[in-house]
DNA sequence: GTCTATAATCAGATAGAC
DNA sequence: GTCTATCTGATTATAGAC
């Protein structure tokens, strides 16, 4: 996805009012999804006449796209390599805290970021082949050296990465359920502090991994 | 939610048409959620004149109440209980691999359900307090009552079970991704049988549960 | 029960004054 | 750049003939 490049010349004014409607429009399509999203609701909750929605992004699906552009981009950058000579269960530990804190404090990208996969992804199925690919295809390279270093049990990497991503997706999704569940309106530092711990466990024992 | 009655006082056409309408609905609320779903699509692939769908369903919200009742329950159904005396490395794996069946199977239900959960299940919030409750609370109590008798490790069993309904749930949800990365366009019964092997694996080692 | 035609409304997008 | 008023087409839902 491009860079939401923050050019100098642009006017403040510009930038805060893109902003306010971005955020705005992520509420919305979290809520209702791309299809169930209305621009006048995304112009009140921005403070904004409908027609100065349109003026910065000329329809919805360009707002849609510059969301989860914001998302993709965010992601991205989110987490680091990893390397055949780091240490494997500090690195999946770190990598497994810094996902479940991700889905913790951008819950409403994460969600929409679901919502768009169910859909089969039509607005950024191109982009996915390329880089998902690339990302997924070091760290399960990396994964396999530690398998024949002994260093790993005999896991499948995609799977053990499908299991991190998919678990530490689930508070963010099912978000309302598990609050029902806790009888809790909002789940705070301490749970999400509580599930990293869980997964961290189950999941560095499940993979047979030396801790060091 | 409430019986989907099978009276047989029913005329056998009027069955035959609710079962198509509300099978292309679940295709169309799938592909489109709730908000972007269209009632002419959902005539178009039942095959029937749009008048028609509201002649069985009077509106949209209706219908789509009709469907995700379908999907809660088949869902209850799905699944038995489990005792404190039974074995529990073969209840824990026939519980994943009939959950992860159910995932691909369903798919279509898993999604919606997803969905709807994501936007903060609004359709469906009184039943998921009463339900869902009660059923991991049963669960919960023979998962203490194993880890007292050391028959699984310390582990926290909400955990366990949030780790094994997002994993299942994402050959479901995250299905186009999967099938980009393993460069497929279905996910076969040979894909879902090793998730099921890599699944039950991780989770039954990393449960320290000593197998029988 | 089925279907065509149509009503009523809603929502995305724009024109044009300021 | 901002905003009100409005256009245009899409969409849910219904009326009413068969």
């Amino acid at each position: 996805m491009k860079n939401n490049k923050p050019r100098t010349s642009l006017r403040a004014s510009r930038q805060v009012n893109e902003q306010k409607i971005l955020q705005a429009a992520e509420r919305e399509f979290e809520a209702h999804g791309y299809g169930g999203a209305r621009m006048q609701r995304i112009a009140d909750l921005a403070g904004l006449p409908k027609a100065n929605v349109h003026y910065y992004f000329p329809n919805k699906q360009d707002l849609y796209i510059a969301v989860l552009s914001g998302i993709v981009d965010l992601w991205n950058s989110a987490f680091g390599d990893i390397h055949v000579d780091d240490d494997p269960a500090a690195m999946i530990e770190s990598y497994i805290r810094a996902k479940l804190r991700y889905s913790q404090q951008n819950a409403r990208a994460a969600r929409i970021f679901t919502m768009e996969m169910i859909q089969g992804a039509p607005h950024l199925h191109d982009y996915l082949t390329d880089v998902t690919n690339k990302w997924i295809e070091q760290r399960v390279a990396v994964l396999n050296a530690w398998k024949e270093q002994g260093k790993v049990g005999e896991i499948d990497p995609y799977h053990l990465i499908f299991m991190i991503w998919s678990t530490t997706q689930y508070y963010a999704d099912y978000h309302a359920q598990i609050a029902l569940i806790f009888e809790k309106s909002v789940l705070d530092e301490t749970d999400f502090e509580q599930f990293a711990n869980s997964l961290v466990d189950i999941i560095l024992t499940g993979c047979r991994i030396n801790k060091s």
